[in-house]
DNA sequence: CCTACAACCTGACTGC
DNA sequence: TGCAGTCAGGTTGTAG
């Protein structure tokens, strides 16, 4: 999935056409996509206009006229694009047979000054998911989120909160939601090679014993913060089959060490080699001579 | 509290 | 060309 650059990237691609659109009609292709769409989305989306398009953490919030929000969750595969023919006499969507296989939810939106359109969900492995909410604040899915790590509340501080006394490894602990909401398996490899630090290290030796951030706290979390930013500034990553709204990101090519193993480590005059080991089940991509421990 | 692993799915790629 | 095996940006639940 789109961790939260790329998530960002579709917040930004569909805001100034989907804000102020109303969904004319909504099209379910299938029944469910991780979990089953919510009873009645349909006659619930039908008719309200989208009044602003949200993120928070991975997660994207549509704010309806009604005052209910629908949430999407991309999960891997998910992507809101655009039809790319022209809308002429819907709901024809696709010629017969030519339909794709993973289009799971189609509306046809009609904007005041953009016109008319249709905007697809998307999503072949299905592991993403939809639902909507009275108040989205209710969500269980946003209970228990850490801070936005673009927000005012994240910093050291808030990472040595939640870093005193754990034994996870850094990596697996960046991972947790609850501790810094948005990262995934890339950024969390991009941070921690700004920040020189070794993913295997237990995330509670970078807490001093009076509970205050060691210097390494600071720079992880400037590097996150740096990393996502920098990121977004190119449209988010585009690896194997996501894309934003608009088209491609660019930010895979700047990787420092994400899927680059055997490559040489990107931080100047290191000659280090990037290596890949397995953590929790997932691949961990690191500098072993410039990331240390602290 | 911790780790590992499986499950949910499809598609892309690798090696034989 | 085909086929089996492996891996993939996430989340949740289980077992140990």
């Amino acid at each position: 999935m789109p961790e939260l650059p790329e998530v960002e990237t579709v917040r930004r691609g569909l805001a100034p056409w989907v804000e102020d659109a109303t969904i004319l009609s909504v099209r379910l292709n299938r029944p469910d996509l991780r979990f089953p769409f919510p009873e009645g989305l349909a006659a619930a989306l039908e008719g309200r206009v989208v009044t602003a398009v949200r993120r928070r953490a991975k997660y994207l919030l549509m704010d309806l006229s009604d005052g209910r929000t629908l949430l999407s969750h991309l999960g891997m595969t998910g992507s809101w694009r655009f039809a790319e023919h022209p809308i002429d006499k819907p709901p024809r969507y696709y010629e017969p047979g030519t339909e794709p296989r993973h289009d799971h939810m189609i509306w046809e939106l009609s904007h005041p000054r953009h016109g008319r359109s249709h905007l697809i969900y998307a999503d072949p492995r299905r592991f993403g998911f939809i639902d909507l909410y009275d108040d989205v604040s209710t969500s269980p899915y946003l209970q228990g989120l850490g801070p936005e790590p673009l927000g005012n509340e994240f910093n050291a501080a808030a990472l040595a909160r939640a870093f005193r006394g754990r034994k996870a490894p850094i990596k697996a602990a960046l991972l947790d939601q609850r501790v810094v909401a948005g990262l995934g398996n890339i950024y969390v490899a991009e941070a921690l090679h700004r920040a020189h630090i070794l993913p295997t290290i237990a995330a509670g030796t970078l807490v001093r014993a009076d509970g205050r951030p060691k210097k390494a706290l600071e720079d992880l979390a400037n590097g996150v913060r740096e990393v996502l930013i920098a990121a977004i500034e190119v449209g988010g990553s585009t690896i194997r089959d996501f894309r934003s709204v608009e088209g491609a990101g660019y930010f895979q090519h700047n990787f420092a060490v994400y899927d680059r193993e055997g490559d040489p480590c990107p931080t100047p005059l290191c000659p280090g080699v990037v290596h890949r080991i397995v953590q929790s089940g997932r691949s961990t991509f690191f500098c072993p001579v410039c990331q240390k421990a602290p």
